[in-house]
DNA sequence: TATAGTTACTAAAATATTTTATTTAAAGGA
DNA sequence: TCCTTTAAATAAAATATTTTAGTAACTATA
């Protein structure tokens, strides 16, 4: 029996029963409680698992000679003998991460530790709903396997992230790629060779930025993705919140404003007309036609090619314009943002996702409109942090969204 | 040991450890599951929970000497011998709702199997922000329960459900009553004797539709409480959600107007200054000011008495003016529905409340709205009920709380 | 009505786990 | 450095749980 097989043996609810189901389950806890905790010692686990200690003794050395635990050395003691540490061992299986963005996929491979062991970024990309946009999506995951340090069958699980309406249950994918009757997540897993999860991107994002980011002990946490749309991860008691059919979180398209301007989803009024990437784009150019300037069309660059990484980038150059419409952008963001912490109550937000690069200049418009429109008593109970893993966010949220739905960790 | 004692000592993390704690822990696993699939036999506890018939049997045994468990006879079976049906016990323990409203007071008494005993509907009542407003409410309380036909003891919990920002971890209100340093519920256990939970009004109409009444087997369901105000409970993951601070679920009071009507919470264009049953009131007399005629106002009765139950009764005369202002009322409420629904993707929305008595005068308003703003593919996933407990909800729910809370079932 | 087939229940045997006692390993003070 | 104290690890004994095998209770069918 190899370790690797071990894993999966381990993790699948095969017809055991009886004392064997019951140790599987126990070396699942074990396994569940070290990631949770980090390493610890035997007496810690008996004491936390209620077991007796010969008892995690002995399913600890089934989990070593398994590959999938090993002994890490002795602790410090203050008097009496020295307990061994026993942890998780990195190497005993891996997972990818796939973040696919609107120009540009992101890579990376985390390890059975939650170490991120390698990444590739900005891989050029354009997304699209087309099968040839989907094949090129498949080359790249490809060739970012091919390239990396680790044999394939160590790679234990996949998960890839898209925007829009994602059933991470089901597999299947509405706003994009929706060509096939089975599962997307089953069309890659046959044409990858890797279990394939699919989740939606500000998901992704908040799971990163909640077990390896700026989250610390918070349990109700809401990440806030400013990209070309708004999208919204909600983590409730710790876990990602999908609701029915995978389509919660659809914050951009609450009808907050009395406008116009049709939406894409085909409504008036939704936030995202008025405080997204896209609206900034639109706003950029309207100001433009009416003979304002910016430092931006200098370059010999034309209103339709202009990116919101190139509005980003000209708040950091001063650019006037850019920086007075990010401002009119994150007072809307900020009304958008106190709907839903009256709603949540939560304990943190995150503000993440591209348009979160510009810093303070949309987190302080964001957090005057807090004040204004959200319940004080609420809104002083909740923080409000910018992203810490960044660009990152995406990738090591899909790597442990693979590694937490094969471990079964958080359902 | 009564079976009493036994209650309170099962359901108590004191110092046992090791077997006796396990054996602790399995007979909550088994109340736990009794109380969620109802009456079953040892076999099928067995296959259940992963353990052997024999253990089965002599844990049923002691909880059938605890009195917290019975024989409820032979099962029907299809060939084979035929299996016994094991059951709580209805009589091993009593819980007391108690669902303050602006008007009067409901009470009601649970006993352990979740059967609603008696109740008091009614009681007139003014709740106001005063020590005798208080007092008063202790008082009727007592009353209730020197009326009830089991002994003091034997009721093992009570809920008491206030409207407003209730934080029913600590037990603290602090739209009510909040008087002491000491939280409001160790105040009332003092008063009353038996241990005491505080829960919003909302949120235990809630959880008493969710478990008695109108949901199946929805796990994420919304109930919005249509009153003076307008709350929100919210269930997810068959959980109530609560928040950081236990303020979750402020519907009332996100800014989705561009109005300049004060709220009572300070703020502007609150869904509350526009949708809610003060919002309809005053309406009504704006109406009748300007000329409109209702009659609600044939018997002798002033503009400054009507209360919210009037105008609802009104509708049932099909007086047309109340009729009308309640189908603008639905349509606002209908707005601020279609966001929760875009943010949760819930199974299923539960109208509730003193309003929602009008039925379909402001069901359908709030379909149409619902149609009009929320996104399509979500809304179709998405079931708009009416309540099936109306104003039994509140009683029911909290005696299910009390009794939920004291059981540890349910978080 | 007898009998085969099915399932529940129970007793005894086998196995597993916990408890207790003992040994090993370390810290710290005299 | 030696001895005492403390705690971990291990071994042996005691207890608990599961497994297996056998019995009881019922249905369906000939």
């Amino acid at each position: 029996m190899t370790g690797q097989q071990s894993i999966f043996e381990l993790f699948s609810d095969e017809t055991t029963s009886g004392v064997a189901y019951k140790n599987k389950s126990l070396k699942r806890t074990i396994i569940n409680h070290l990631d949770a905790i980090g390493n610890t010692t035997i007496t810690d686990l008996a004491q936390a698992l209620n077991i007796s200690v010969p008892k995690i003794t002995s399913l600890i050395n089934e989990l070593i000679t398994d590959g999938l635990v090993k002994d890490y050395g002795k602790v410090d003691s203050k008097g009496g003998r020295r307990a061994s540490m026993y942890g998780l061992v990195a190497e005993s299986g891996f997972f990818i991460g796939v973040d696919v963005k609107h120009y540009c996929v992101n890579l990376g491979l985390l390890d059975f530790k939650k170490n991120l062991v390698t990444s590739e970024m900005h891989v050029p990309y354009v997304l699209a709903n087309t099968r040839e946009s989907f094949d090129q999506l498949i080359k790249i995951i490809q060739h970012f396997i091919s390239t990396l340090p680790v044999q394939s069958r160590n790679i234990l699980a996949m998960c890839v992230n898209l925007s829009g309406r994602i059933n991470s249950e089901s597999g299947y994918s509405y706003s994009f790629f929706h060509f096939h009757e089975e599962p997307l997540s089953a069309t890659i897993e046959q044409a990858i060779g890797i279990r394939t999860f699919l989740e939606n991107d500000s998901r992704a994002m908040a799971y990163g930025e909640f077990h390896n980011g700026i989250v610390k002990e918070e349990k109700n946490v809401l990440f806030v993705n400013l990209d070309y749309g708004i999208g919204l991860g909600i983590m409730i008691d710790g876990k990602i919140y999908r609701g029915k059919s995978g389509f919660g979180g659809e914050f951009g398209h609450i009808p907050l404003f009395a406008n116009e301007i049709i939406c894409h989803c085909g409504k008036k009024g939704c936030l995202e007309t008025e405080a997204s990437g896209q609206a900034l784009i639109r706003q950029f150019k309207e100001k433009i036609e009416q003979g304002s300037s910016s430092s931006l069309l200098q370059h010999n660059k034309l209103p339709e090619d202009i990116r919101l990484a190139d509005i980003i980038q000209a708040t950091k150059n001063e650019d006037v314009l850019s920086i007075e419409l990010i401002a009119g952008i994150g007072e809307k963001i900020g009304r958008g943002i106190s709907v839903i912490i009256n709603i949540f109550n939560p304990e943190l937000v995150i503000l993440g996702g591209t348009l979160a690069e510009t810093g303070d200049y949309i987190r302080l418009p964001i957090r005057s409109a807090l004040n204004k429109y959200s319940l004080s008593l609420v809104n002083n109970d909740t923080q409000l942090h910018m992203s810490k893993l960044h660009e990152l966010a995406g990738v090591i949220g899909g790597c442990l969204i693979a590694r937490d739905k094969l471990l079964a960790i958080g359902n």
